[in-house]
RNA sequence: GGUCCCUUCGUCUAACGGUUAGGACAUCAGGUUUUCAUCCUGAAAACAGGGGUUCGAUUCCCCUAGGGACUACCA
């Protein structure tokens, strides 16, 4: 019998997607795919105390641009209350859960006690489970709050960690854990199998951190006598220091990355490579190269620093393999965003010859508009600037004046990057000039910038009449 | 503190007991070039430490050290 395979991304929304939770998502997802399975997403939204509002959307608005599109409908763990209640109600009618009354004061002068005598271990003594039916029956009756807990059973708890391989845990070290809360609302465990169970979820992938509650979770599936899925648990995804990733080391939510610029091919591959190795040489995968090759035995169990240089190197390489008409498209918010550009006044044409001149230089879409302003005003240029390194103010000014009268000659026609650079060079040669102290200060003139396109680009782009009076302001000024 | 997990260049990683320990990013040096970038070539750079097992350990076992997760009526 062969099930299928079915995966599950569970977030809850108490935040943007982190760059982490996408790599969990990513890798639930293409496990999936690899195996012509499902992948389901599923809200895990049972404290309403901790509901960040936008945080649903910003997880949805991430999977979306990240291109991890997810099978059947969204689940809602706040819409299946009655659900869990209900097998709470049966584990305790097993004897497999009980309840609890004990409040808050209750737990934290317990626990003050446990720790007294300099032990550190504080687990709940299951004071309550002492009681008789008819003292819970009582409480019960008398509306008294409560809370319904696992009754871990004694033994050890074995399972195989897709990533990790044999995890053995004794259940003496597991505590009674509290599985429907006094608000009627389930803990994670109790929702997480239950769910699990109810979507015919085969594989859970999930992070590091829920290793150590796995055996909760594997007792409760057995308690309710059904199938175990296989568990696969993710290392964390750190910052450089390898503390955890978070806001101080710079962006750390997806939509973040987006908004600076980030091709989601460049982040899905960069994170992909995060804890995964290929197995070649191999460094650029597309989504559905890695749906294709993708491995979970291949997934490495130490947590992996987040390293923005990859990525920045990644996010370089896919937008030089867009059209020339894909990456205008890509920057046009960028400039627009832009206020020192009135991007409204340029046609199209224009604005894709204008980026397509960044197009190798980019590494991230957000810098259009500081490298390109040139193209939208004309720059202040800085004389000592123009200066190449090894001329003087004199020789320059003689060279520019040289391109201004030469340039004014040449046909309309001619007016290409190739075309220009030929017979400009060519007279430099013709003259016996430097091509250095010739075209550095022809390229700072019209761009008052030291590092940029060619000049020839920057002419061609700029046009004939621009050009030259670009040219002819700078020499009537010095 | 307890339980569990982890440990190869700065970073991500390769190596199914025998390799000059490989690749990529970053760095550095060259080449191309008017600058930057792209591109090409090259260099430097790692088996956490200690014990075993073995003819032989990066690889298997143990210990130590270091890092991490968990230890909530949060997920």
């Amino acid at each position: 019998m062969s099930t299928q395979i079915k995966t599950r991304f569970a977030p809850s929304p108490t935040g943007d997607l982190h760059i982490g939770g996408l790599r969990t998502a990513l890798f639930a997802y293409l496990f999936a795919k690899k195996n012509q399975g499902q992948f389901f997403l599923r809200v895990e939204d049972t404290d309403q105390t901790r509901y960040k509002e936008g945080s649903l959307n910003s997880i949805l608005e991430g999977l979306k641009w990240a291109g991890l599109h997810y099978d059947g409908d969204l689940v809602y763990q706040s819409k299946r209350t009655a659900i869990y209640q209900k097998y709470a109600a049966e584990l305790v009618k097993a004897g497999h859960a009980y309840h609890c009354f004990c409040t808050a004061d209750d737990l934290a002068t317990m626990r003050q006690e446990q720790t007294a005598d300099g032990n550190t271990v504080t687990r709940y003594d299951r004071r309550c489970l002492n009681l008789t039916p008819e003292e819970v029956k009582a409480k019960l009756d008398a509306g008294t709050p409560h809370v319904i807990r696992l009754k871990v059973p004694s033994g050890e708890t074995e399972f195989t960690d897709l990533i990790r391989g044999k995890v053995k845990i004794n259940n003496a070290d597991v505590d009674d854990q509290i599985l429907l809360k006094s608000d009627g609302f389930p803990t994670y465990h109790l929702a997480n199998v239950i769910d699990d169970h109810d979507m015919g979820i085969s594989h859970v992938i999930r992070a590091e951190e829920w290793l150590p509650s796995t055996p909760k979770h594997i007792i409760l599936y057995q308690m309710f006598d059904w199938d175990i899925p296989e568990f696969a648990h993710l290392s964390m995804v750190l910052a450089p220091d390898r503390s955890k990733l978070s806001k101080r080391h710079g962006a750390t939510s997806v939509l973040e990355f987006k908004n600076l610029g980030y091709l989601p091919e460049a982040v899905v591959n960069y994170i992909a490579l995060l804890g995964w190795n290929p197995g070649t040489e191999q460094e650029v995968f597309s989504l559905s190269e890695l749906e294709k090759e993708f491995d979970l035995a291949k997934v490495n169990k130490s947590g992996a620093i987040f390293d923005i240089e990859k990525l920045n190197w990644l996010n370089g390489h896919y937008i030089r393999q867009k059209t020339i008409q894909e990456l205008a498209e890509l920057c046009l918010p960028y400039l627009q965003a832009d206020e020192n550009i009135k991007i409204q006044e340029y046609k199209n044409n224009y604005i894709e010859l204008v980026v397509g001149l960044e197009q190798e230089r980019l590494k991230k879409l957000s810098e259009i508009g500081e490298r390109t302003k040139y193209f939208f005003a004309r720059p202040t240029v800085d004389p000592q600037m123009m200066v190449w390194k090894k001329s003087t103010p004199e020789e320059t000014q003689e060279r520019l004046k040289f391109l201004l009268e030469f340039l004014a000659t040449v046909p309309e026609e001619n007016w290409t990057r190739n075309t220009l650079q030929d017979i400009v060079i060519e007279e430099i040669g013709r003259r016996g000039y430097g091509n250095g102290d010739t075209l550095w200060p022809m390229r700072v003139a019209l761009s008052g910038e030291e590092k940029s396109p060619s000049p020839f680009e920057i002419a061609e782009v700029l046009g004939k009449s621009e050009t030259i009076e670009r040219l002819k302001m700078i020499i009537e000024k010095a």
